[in-house]
DNA sequence: CCAATATATAACCAATTGGTTATATGTCAA
DNA sequence: TTGACATATAACCAATTGGTTATATATTGG
């Protein structure tokens, strides 16, 4: 089952999971590389960036005997925007603080 | 002291608890009103919102035999932070960036 | 060709999950 | 006081999860 799918929020719901996220916001990156972050084994490993791929999280290149992932951020909007329908709950009390500070001086 | 702790990215990845959460996101509900956008039982649905309470991401109001749950919104920053991170990769639009790249090769 | 390397998959296991039905607890109304 | 109602908890179950070790598959260097 490859291509766009599996449940994005169950994917993010492991920190694992959200760290090796973290580990390719920048670069592209090799599992092996990857791999030095964490204290768990190579095949845990390579679960965790299969449930991502299935995600449609990250991707894969391949060259040689290397993999490199890197993240496809697009597929985390569907988190961004669930969430971001709660902003307000903190954007407006901020709004009062703002105002309630006004009001003491 | 509010139990607050349990892992809010679990929480959340269930959809019937994010379902749960969109429908206390305008009003204060009790369990039975809320059992109404469910076909699961009535159980199911108070093991759902223990799971919220422990995540901090809900409280309760006792009223006679009623129980009013409302959203606590704040818990939802750490995911809003953690995903706001990753929002440049699509308001800057590097995403449609790197997809042009790819196919110009 | 062969041994080493990089990664994925298979097979297995204990813990957790999300549901169920049955029951307990507390409150209200008659 | 009794019975119905609202909700939580207990006990149970099958499926899933996240880890393990062992093995398979590609690729590379010597």
């Amino acid at each position: 089952m490859s291509g766009v799918g599996a449940d994005v929020f169950a994917a993010v719901s492991d920190p694992a999971r959200r760290a090796i996220l973290d580990l390719l916001r920048d670069n592209e990156r090799v599992v092996s590389d990857l791999l030095r972050s964490f204290s768990f084994s190579q095949p845990a490993l390579s679960k965790h960036l299969r449930i991502l791929r299935e995600a449609g999280l990250v991707e894969q290149r391949k060259d040689g005997r290397l993999r490199w992932y890197r993240l496809n951020a697009a597929r985390l909007r569907e988190v961004a925007s669930w969430v971001g329908r709660y902003e307000r709950f903190w954007t407006e009390r901020l709004d009062q603080l703002g105002t309630l500070l006004d009001e003491m001086e």
